[in-house]
DNA sequence: CTGTTAGCGCTTTCAA
DNA sequence: TTGAAAGCGCTAACAG
């Protein structure tokens, strides 16, 4: 390996030297300077990250600690982290949650440990005491954290949240426009974060259309197979239900799967709306009729802060950004088959 | 920031006692140790990764550059590498190839200055001279290199990729024994890996079955939409093909979508097969017939591999490592409508 | 069993 | 404009 030692004795100069050349101090005569870029590129030289780390405690890294990988809603953000740090010079460090809080303390420590000048997190569930303290304890060490979505949020760390309580209501006011009075709930399990924001938004909203039935929600958890049978039991208890709102996308799937057993037209005979806005909604026929959650943007906008925040400590970045959703209108969705049949 | 020398003050000991106590070196006294680790755990030190990284030249952290981050193909892959090379201490520097050899070298190069144990090499293309020779570079330097899947292939670096030609050869005599006699072909483009390689494999089975027709056979990029597309032109063109088999899975789905366009039953009137086995294929209705390659299992054994050569320079790891894929019955593949005629 | 010493590769004063 | 020297936090010889 070619150290700047060699760069410099190759140069009939000393490291210094080198390392004020290579940085574009202006101290160097141009001379010099061009000489030793020469040098350097002729022998590969490619300075240690790892010793200008420990020298000056930047290591232009991030850790970005997702809550769990398998789920393709944290893809987005992966891949819009990873683009704009690289266009920083920055790498990634990648951790899985895996759906727990211990493991989020100890990739932490790991990153801490590491040198990682900022951490991500993105969690889908509720962190507890443990995770604050660490929290705590690594920004003391001067490591800045950003959060990304609201599940884990801590007093004065900066958080990048989705806007999404103005969609959540709208997409309940449109199924009611259609003429659906009784209405399926889906939500995620009863001491989720999602039931507790995002549901409680839709719960209420239904509540003001007079139209809340606490026996049409169910609890399930949030992927297809989980939702598909949550919704068989739903629609066979309740056959007179003619629209199911979903916590999110994979659940309305397997609503939609459900509906498809029973033999349920889509949107003809019940319609379904789910919400976020993965890939799968717009290429499943029909396309699912949801709320697309700004994953590629919130990782833009919080790599690109927290990067900032780095570089310029002292530059307030936000502490509260939000970014809106966006409803999309798929083929879930029809006018209700009750009022169908009332115009008849 | 709490470092070696304050545990060793606190402890009445130097720096050298403390970094022996706490790597377990034998020859300190039970006593010792147990003071030094009270009063370092009392202290919240964390020994500087940094610093024992440049010391040892050994950072227990790997590089794993995948193909193009959007496509979810890759998560079970960077799921199984982060969730091993964890369990043994290793983090995980995560870098999307963007589909470019040059993105796949400037990460390479990232990757070394920042002193990276390994590196996993795993992309869906074909890579080009360059990065062949930054492969060997990295590996001058003690890098190990590994690749997953097959289109980046180098001398003298283990791979590790998924046995696939038993399972094409098999789908395709599937297809044939149910009567199908005019089979489209749906490919990625001309110089693509997949065309060379899993459909040539298919072109070729479906020539010994008498049954190849290049006027069947059409070339697309590997998206759904892309799919649909292709799809529906090749049946608006040919209508009388009773069977479309598709290098992946999204471009399955797509040509599932245009099959419903034009009106077509599937598995009725045409059957439609995949190929990979993505999350997607066994979500939608009917469930995608397919070959599911073993993501999760080629990760893990390629990080296994990798971090037992590294711990272990002189244990030979082997260079080629094969995983079988699985045939996966789905609900898209039926008797040839023209043979059910016959029938009558 | 523990202390001393040196040095990994780099940057950053301070002198010259 | 460049050189000399110190040191980031840690580990590995070698002494004692």
């Amino acid at each position: 390996m070619v150290t700047i030692k060699d760069v410099a004795q190759k140069a009939g100069v000393t490291p210094a030297t080198v390392s004020m050349a290579l940085n574009g101090k202006p101290s160097i005569s141009v001379e010099t300077r061009r000489r030793i870029e020469r040098i350097a590129s002729q022998l590969g030289y490619v300075p240690s990250a790892t010793a200008k780390t420990l020298r000056t405690s930047r290591s232009h890294t991030l850790g970005l600690i997702v809550g769990n990988l398998t789920n393709g809603f944290f893809l987005d953000i992966i891949y819009a982290v990873e683009e704009y740090a690289s266009s920083r010079g920055y790498s990634i460090f990648i951790c899985d949650a895996e759906r727990s809080s211990d493991k989020v303390v100890s990739s932490m420590k790991a990153l801490a440990a590491r040198g990682v000048d900022g951490v991500i997190i993105t969690l889908g569930f509720y962190p507890d005491g443990k995770l604050e303290e660490e929290v705590r304890r690594i920004s003391s060490e001067g490591i800045k954290v950003l959060t990304l979505t609201s599940a884990a949020q801590f007093d004065g760390v900066p958080i990048v949240r989705q806007g999404e309580t103005d969609e959540a209501l709208a997409l309940v006011e449109k199924v009611c426009s259609l003429g659906h009075r009784r209405i399926g709930l889906l939500s995620s399990p009863r001491d989720s974060w999602l039931n507790r924001t995002r549901v409680n938004t839709m719960r209420r909203a239904l509540e003001l259309n007079g139209v809340l039935d606490e026996d049409l929600v169910d609890y399930c958890e949030m992927n297809v197979d989980a939702g598909q049978k949550c919704a068989f039991d739903l629609l066979s208890r309740h056959p007179e239900i003619t629209a199911v709102m979903c916590v999110n996308d994979q659940v309305a799937i397997g609503a939609m799967n459900a509906a498809r057993c029973i033999g349920l037209d889509i949107p003809g005979e019940i319609s379904i709306t789910g919400f976020d806005g993965i890939e799968m909604s717009r290429i499943i026929t029909p396309h699912l009729t949801t709320v697309h959650i700004p994953r590629y943007e919130m990782g833009l906008v919080g790599c690109r802060n927290i990067i900032e925040w780095i570089e310029n400590p002292d530059a307030r970045i936000p502490g509260e950004t939000l970014i809106s959703s966006t409803f999309v209108e798929g083929q879930t969705l029809g006018i209700c088959r009750d009022a169908k049949e009332d115009k008849k």
